[in-house]
DNA sequence: TCAAATCCTGACCGCTCTGTCAAGTTTTTT
DNA sequence: AAAAAACTTGACAGAGCGGTCAGGATTTGA
């Protein structure tokens, strides 16, 4: 299980852009001295959250990014989704959607009908995308004040399958 | 965020293993066809497994490979450590060797102090950590029965960072 | 109008991961 | 012994990811 490079990098980056006051852009130059990456580098992560809608552009002189809507409003959910498309927690159903990453060469995935394993991917999905949904980058700068949060946004805010723990 | 091949391949073999009674090797021809894997491909997979102690394999015919404890003994987490060193939950502390995976090029990370991002990661890991540590092969083969358990699994084990949640 | 600052885009290179191949070793059976 | 069934090992090819490069487009300011 990998965090990808594209989602750890370009949450920063976003999370440099958080902190300006809105309507002033920051230029990618600034953000790669902050992070210690390539301008280039940033560019494409600043592409790929353009894109997603979470940020623009603008060219020119003392152009730069801004963030399209406050800290408040940008969750970390719909981040990491502009930074990966296949994240593992981006899977809209419990059915063979979890399954078509790892198909082997069956006709039909020998999991589809009694899977033991794909109820834990998706239950740990679920919380993932849970907690990732709750988090927003506001969020995310109260930490770095030393405000934690985190624990309420850990609670799974769900029951996620019926219990049923016998003995051993 | 990805769950590896090797993560989703290596623990559906382990879980064939644990069908079989103690004792019985099965052969990798069996959970090859099983799996729809190539049997290359499946050996590759249960050498990882074979270094980590989790299973042994029995040379000649009627050889195969069996499960060095009872599945009531073994542990999702070791199985997956065993399938990928580098895994996201498995990083000992919620210091610098988080950081370590994603330095960008400044002497020290940018992040060392006053990081926003880490602490995040870090709860996650803790959950998803506990979570594995809870669930042994027995638990899968009894979800394929539909004797779901996963419920209480999911549950955090522990606090996990002080509350403070204060207004917007 | 020219230079500078800035963003835009696609190609590209190296590395890691995935999965295969090939040659070899061990054990059983006949 | 010889053949067959099985595991062992390392090398390797292709695909995808991480990160860079090069050339271009836009805007500002002198």
């Amino acid at each position: 299980m990998k965090i990808t490079a594209q989602e750890e990098y370009g949450l920063r980056c976003i999370l440099q852009l958080a902190h300006y006051p809105p309507g002033e852009p920051v230029s990618v130059t600034e953000i790669a001295e902050k992070e210690g990456l390539s301008t280039d580098y940033v560019t494409k992560l600043l592409v790929l959250l353009r894109r997603a809608g979470l940020v623009e552009s603008i060219r020119g002189v003392n152009g730069g990014y801004t963030l399209t809507k406050s800290p408040e409003n940008i969750l970390m959910i719909d981040v990491l989704q502009a930074l990966d498309e296949d994240s593992f927690f981006y899977h809209e159903t419990g059915g063979s959607d979890l399954c078509r990453q790892f198909p082997g060469k069956l006709e039909e995935c020998t999991h589809v009908k009694q899977c033991g394993i794909r109820p834990v991917w998706y239950s740990l999905m679920q919380y993932i995308y849970s907690v990732f949904s709750h988090i927003t980058l506001a969020h995310l700068m109260r930490e770095e004040k030393g405000k934690e949060f985190l624990n309420k946004a850990m609670e799974p805010q769900q029951e996620l399958i019926q219990i049923s723990e016998g003995s051993g």
